[in-house]
DNA sequence: CTGTATATTGAATACATATTCAATGAAAAC
DNA sequence: GTTTTCATTGAATATGTATTCAATATACAG
């Protein structure tokens, strides 16, 4: 393995641990030797390779909103037009919900990526979280389910809001509580529901 | 006025004012000048009223805390045992959301009690707000509705968590954009019902 | 091998911000 | 009107934690 893998390997150990700590304990509250500790390595090597914790910090959200766009924009974003939108939203849901077990990584960089939207957050990684609108992409669907006539009426992009911010507060209750049973997707597709 | 009323005056300015603050910009974020200068009041004086910025949050989460203790044991509980379940909720979340323009700090302290609660919160405020428990009492509405035939099926506990941790994610979006339109309570009730 | 680059450490430093404090002003008590 | 108590200020200090750095070890290249 070449030296630029390693560094690679290593970067992505502290990128996880982070996302980790991050999601369970709060980004203020999870210290640099927090990490350091957890990684393991020594504080001071932990600004080899990031610049600095809000960079790191930044480094996870920009991942995440790579992620969230090849999803909006894969196959899965086929699936979205093809399936009624009722269905498209209880899959993806089931289908987050299934991973906070089995890809923690994945259910926690979605988590994460709502946690960095709020006040407070640094600047710039919030600014990145914020360019990634799934608010508006699930307010089409929404449209759609309307037009489909299964869907309540009322603004889209308000119902689209209540729906992230109800999904939101669950994963982070879920991704604190590791015991939490999972809800049924239908619940919060119920929001929706005529 | 006398001087000990003065200093109760002075006292709730500076609550008030953090509070505002806390839910707008979250309790790291916003620093003890933050507060002193939006009062306004210099920064040495602002530990004549409080000793610290942690027994500041604590005051106002014991402030919340009991008022939703008597809003669980005064005539509104009794209000509950009579209605249904669901008109009960729905009027609840309806007085809320009303609040959010009527009477912020109504609004606001629930918000905060509901922010106190998640990691990396301050360990006694948090201690202080983990002791309310709105769960389990809405758990206990929801059994009678799921009796009354009008609530879906599924443990009670995890609906209840579900149903504020989507009240909770609203609310503070709505604390945060004033001009957020305010969401039908149906719409989250419909997360419970059948 | 030898020299050069990179990884690693832990202690020193910088920095932000909470907290203290000595001094001053204003109000109440006598 | 004098004394005493409380309110107020802003600068100094303490503290916690991010960040830097000089020193050392390890891997790689020639």
């Amino acid at each position: 393995m070449t030296r630029k893998e390693q560094k690679e390997e290593r970067r992505k150990a502290i990128l996880m641990t982070a996302l980790t700590l991050f999601v369970t304990k709060g980004y203020y509250d999870t210290k640099i030797t927090d990490i350091a500790e957890a990684v393991p390595m020594s504080t001071g090597l932990m600004f080899h390779y990031f610049e600095s914790k809000e960079v790191l910090l930044e480094e996870l959200v920009k991942m995440g909103a790579e992620g969230t766009k090849a999803l909006s924009s894969g196959p899965a974003a086929q699936a979205a037009a093809d399936l009624p939108a009722d269905q498209y939203l209880k899959g993806f849901l089931q289908q987050m919900f299934s991973y906070a077990k089995e890809q923690p990584w994945v259910f926690n960089m979605f988590v994460l990526m709502g946690q960095v939207r709020r006040n407070g957050m640094p600047e710039e990684a919030r600014r990145i979280a914020m360019d990634v609108n799934s608010i508006d992409f699930t307010a089409k669907l929404i449209r759609k389910g309307q037009k489909e006539g299964i869907f309540r009426k009322g603004d889209p992009v308000l119902l689209s809001r209540c729906f992230w911010a109800s999904v939101q507060g669950i994963m982070e209750e879920m991704a604190i509580d590791k015991d939490m049973e999972v809800p049924d997707p239908e619940w919060l597709v119920a929001i929706l529901r005529k």
